[in-house]
DNA sequence: GGCTTTCTTGACATTGTGTAAAGTTGACAT
DNA sequence: ATGTCAACTTTACACAATGTCAAGAAAGCC
């Protein structure tokens, strides 16, 4: 119960939410307090460091965004391609909600065992989201015989990664909805069977 | 000229390769110095800053695996899917060869300018080559309508990523014939018209 | 012997993270 | 009104890694 309707905790991770979308180089915990409105010590206070600040703001933009609510609804649909489609449509339009903070944390996997496994643990459960779309397929009869549900996930997984979308969407310039048209159709051609 | 078998600067290219490709967690300045034999003082003698050294570190592994032969061969198929499946050969098999380097230099690119261009370069040579593959296809009516030979050169592109091959082989643990068989079919449904 | 190149040692500046300690401020209870 | 508590502030420091600077040693060359 904050009492409060923006708790310091809070104002702190919109500041550091602000600052890591709108692409700002400087990322610092200075710069976080700064846009906060209070000093770098007092950030120490609500959170022990860098790492544990980004992971709690992954959170944070869940909350916000919604994620769960998004991937369920691919859990609806009743065929594997249905559902295929479905689930890159959910992921491929919440990577740009994430990619701030996604960015950030993959940016200090190689410093911080911390970090590196809240991001590891974040991506798996996307990959299980994979996995279940290839298992839909594979019910269905139309997972191509050339990879195992395995492979097939490993794939899918690859395919959707938010490095792609970093290089398709970013660096190349795709727009967002070219991004997932593209995206659906190429997962459809790597895991389908058929003609 | 140099007149040792192997002069200060190539033996510091060496130890920083080995470091590099070894998966050794620690590879600082000191770390290349001292198993190259010399003090940190006299690395910084042959290169300026990490970013040069390891920019220098990529064109002298290019210079010993040989890139552009490889490259070469790809260039001599005649149809478009000969071109696409060599080219995703012999760049898919490279990979494993600059990935040490690249990886370090990757994780560069936020903090230094100089390696983010140097790595862009790069990158931009082999979209150069998948261009090429793309436009072999066209050429030969093969493409899929469904992309324009610019977005299929990004598609292309992304799929044969560092990133890409990073989660596949080393996360995932797939091995790197299966990488190269995966990717050429995953390659040819995504750019190649037709049932 | 002088000269140059290469390397060595040691000190120092810089940047960003994280720790520590002492003081200020305002709310709130009694 | 006074005391107490929580949240915050300021200041200072430890640490890791990069990169700079200066003084000197060792070896080859003329």
């Amino acid at each position: 119960m904050s009492s409060t309707p923006e708790n310091t905790r809070t104002r702190i991770l919109n500041a550091a939410w602000t600052l890591l979308e709108s692409g700002e180089a400087k990322t610092r915990m200075s710069d976080f307090a700064k846009r906060a409105g209070i000093s770098r010590q007092a950030l120490y206070l609500h959170f022990p460091s860098r790492a544990e600040l980004l992971i709690a703001l992954t959170r944070h933009v869940d909350a916000v965004k919604g994620i769960d609510d998004r991937l369920a609804a691919s859990r609806a649909a009743t065929t594997g391609r249905d559902r295929l489609d479905a689930f890159v449509a959910a992921w491929g339009n919440y990577i740009p909600d994430i990619y701030g903070v996604g960015r950030a944390l993959m940016a200090m996997q190689d410093s911080d065992p911390e970090a590196a496994a809240a991001w590891d643990n974040r991506m798996q459960a996307v990959r299980e989201g994979c996995a279940a779309a290839v298992a839909a397929l594979q019910a269905d009869g139309a997972l191509t015989p050339d990879l195992t549900p395995e492979q097939a996930t490993d794939l899918l997984w690859t395919l959707l990664s938010v490095r792609g979308w970093e290089q398709l969407v970013r660096a190349c310039g795709w727009p967002q909805d070219r991004y997932v048209t593209v995206m659906t159709e190429t997962a459809r051609r790597a895991l389908m069977a058929g003609a």
